[in-house]
DNA sequence: TCAAAAGTGTTAAAAATACACCCATGG
DNA sequence: CCATGGGTGTATTTTTAACACTTTTGA
């Protein structure tokens, strides 16, 4: 079967950012490519958009098939169109950035342990394509973003401690922060819900578990008000 | 000639959300459709992407020839793809926004009259395809950004003076800001250049001129220090 | 009993806000 | 001489930043 048009067209293709936390240290996940061109090399997960579905359908839809990641946090981040960016010829990706829970995190290795790995943000290898600007851009994104939208919660399983969630944000804005203003701060969006379970087995003090609180994250954005860490 | 492909492909577009100012109310620039679909309809300046450019390279140039501006500032805002989104074959358009200055805005009905205009932002026509939705989320966008970017200044000419730079903010944040807070604000930055020019023929007492720094923008950038306003 | 992380308040500095009057200009 | 917008300072409140010790737990 062939397609035929009167001009001639780019290939449209997704690619995503995918940022999980391991032992507090921000991975992005890769996948080995297992054809040409770039055969062997590390790339992003992605794939060529279908007809039938929107750039974030089609990026999901490779997420799950490349490494049974789904449901997770996932947000559009820029088009990449530069003519020459793959060497077979013109295609234009739309690429994404999204964020893996901590839960689902060791869930990856399942689907193809050799061919998918994740790697430190700040010490990836050579990658295919222009993926290593997409991934400069990712993180740049999340940089700024996690300052004033709850993503950091993102990474976490859904109970958390308040030095996980600093942790998080130390990881991301690659920077200390003062535990004792941190605390206080979240704490004051009223964002947190208090639970009374305790982390258990861990050998010094246990510290309290929290949830994040959607419901009333969704309430006061839709009425204006603004999430700043 | 016609190009055949072994997969169906979408057509890729882009479209521009351009804003400009008149009396301190921001203006959105809409192109009158001469060709089906939705022939007559207000619409966002745009058109298919060449193989041989880049989507922002395509933006550029569809504005020069729809509206005759150029060398403006000019951003990719996101890309939009619902399958039904054109009805005439599936369409991927990327969108940007751009940024017209005040000396530049009347330059647009040179082109042709009847055919572009400027419309109030919070008084838009119906428009053509999802375009209402793109310039809410240009909008949006432009509202955020404009508090840790210099936007504000793309709108204005070269020199202008403390209250048309606070008029660019209350127009674009929809909110009044208080005269001497924001200029203690802006100054502090040590972003603007203060100039020896004042406003002229003027029916009050006339207002110093002001340039942006945006050698000293960019140093700073690069520093990692950060504007707000 | 030791190591490791949890938890907790106060003070000082900086930033944000609220607010009112005189000045210069052209019509 | 009047209408219009330009220009200026201070006091209050809020926010941010810096900083150290006691508690709990398992090994």
């Amino acid at each position: 079967m062939t397609y035929t048009y009167s001009y001639p067209r780019a290939a449209l293709a997704v690619d995503c950012v995918v940022f999980g936390l391991d032992e507090g240290d921000l991975k992005v996940l890769l996948i080995r490519r297992g054809e040409d061109p770039h055969r062997g090399m590390w790339a992003l997960p992605g794939g060529f958009v279908h007809m039938d579905e929107t750039v974030e359908e089609a990026a999901r839809r490779e997420l799950r098939e490349e490494t049974g990641l789904h449901q997770l946090f996932l947000e559009q981040l820029y088009t990449f169109s530069q003519t020459r960016r793959d060497p077979r010829e013109r295609v234009v990706s739309v690429a994404h950035f999204a964020l893996v829970r901590r839960g689902d995190y060791e869930l990856v290795a399942a689907t193809d342990a050799d061919d998918a790995r994740w790697f430190g943000v700040r010490a990836l290898p050579d990658l295919a394509f222009d993926h290593t600007d997409i991934v400069a851009l990712a993180l740049e994104r999340i940089k700024g973003k996690v300052r004033y939208k709850p993503l950091g919660f993102e990474l976490l399983a859904h109970r958390f401690t308040l030095s996980e969630l600093q942790h998080v944000y130390e990881a991301i804005l690659e920077k200390p922060l003062d535990k004792r203003n941190f605390r206080k701060k979240v704490l004051k969006t009223g964002l947190l819900i208090e639970t009374s379970e305790w982390q258990r087995h861990v050998a010094h003090r246990a510290a309290r578990l929290y949830e994040f609180d959607r419901e009333r994250y969704r309430e006061l954005e839709a009425v204006g008000m603004n999430f700043e860490i």
